[in-house]
DNA sequence: CTTGACTCTGTAGTATACTACAGGGTGTAG
DNA sequence: CTACACCCTGTAGTATACTACAGAGTCAAG
């Protein structure tokens, strides 16, 4: 009858129980209901939750990040407009952070390539490969 | 004959002053030459390494990684195989965090649309679509 | 040759995200 | 009924990554 233990959320989650009373503090999840002895208990869509900031974390977002993109799940009394305008600009940031990843990805793998060939290391491009398109030209305009 | 100043590589790369000299002092960028005044003075070069500490931070590389991928560039003493093999295995984490990405990306865009489709948000499968492949399944053996 | 912008070292403070107690209550197996 | 694992609140400490002084020296313009 009872859901889950905040031990167990923690052991299926691989999260510390402590940080999953922190999240809590930070709104990230709901306070659960309790049972009479005043112990957490937990439904089992939890698990999802906590396993989903944990990726969100993984991936670069902040706490303060991860709540608003679980925010447009939950609030439903926004409007709709509002909604699709939070989760096209969370799809613009999360598009972004792809791009730079394939960048790194190609200088890595040019370093790779590079290293398997020949022999000594050579003078491999591996930062200028990151360096596509930064915006900011070299600066050559600045005065003095 | 000089290179930059440290203020020069602040406002080209967008970092502050003391956050270059915090790199330097964790290692991440090498002590730069100094003027008879003691000034630092930095080569061209310094701008593409500090841009792309800055990128990769915020694709959720901590300072240590970075430190790490960097180091990949620089020791040429290192064998060849050493370097390739810590290079395929951060192309394998990059890998990683752009297949997450790519959920992530998907459920904000089912929830887009869903969202573009009727008027009321209804139950969007948000957390959901985060869930593909977790492995460690829901947990149904364990005992209690 | 002064003034203001810039730099130096060193230390201390902040924000984020945990992580670890202390001191106490709960729950169940033997 | 006791032993031990688990949970509670609240507070304090840690790691990471900055960020902000203090107190002093440097440099270029006027």
């Amino acid at each position: 009858m009872n859901g889950m233990t905040i031990g167990k959320v923690a052991s299926r989650t691989g999260v510390g129980i402590e940080t999953i009373r922190f999240y809590e503090r930070r709104g990230l999840i709901a306070e659960p209901a309790r049972r009479p002895s005043g112990y957490r208990d937990y439904p089992p869509a939890v698990i999802e939750r906590v396993r989903f900031i944990k990726k969100a974390k993984e991936l670069g977002f902040s706490l303060r990040e991860i709540a608003e993109l679980l925010s447009l799940r939950v609030d439903n009394d926004r409007t709709c407009a509002d909604v699709y305008s939070r989760a096209t600009a969370k799809i613009g940031e999360i598009e972004e952070k792809m791009r730079e990843l394939e960048r790194m990805k190609g200088a890595l793998e040019t370093l790779a390539s590079a290293c398997t060939g020949a022999g000594p290391t050579g003078e491999c491009p591996f930062l200028d490969a990151l360096e596509g398109e930064n915006g900011l030209s070299t600066g050559a305009t600045i005065p003095s």
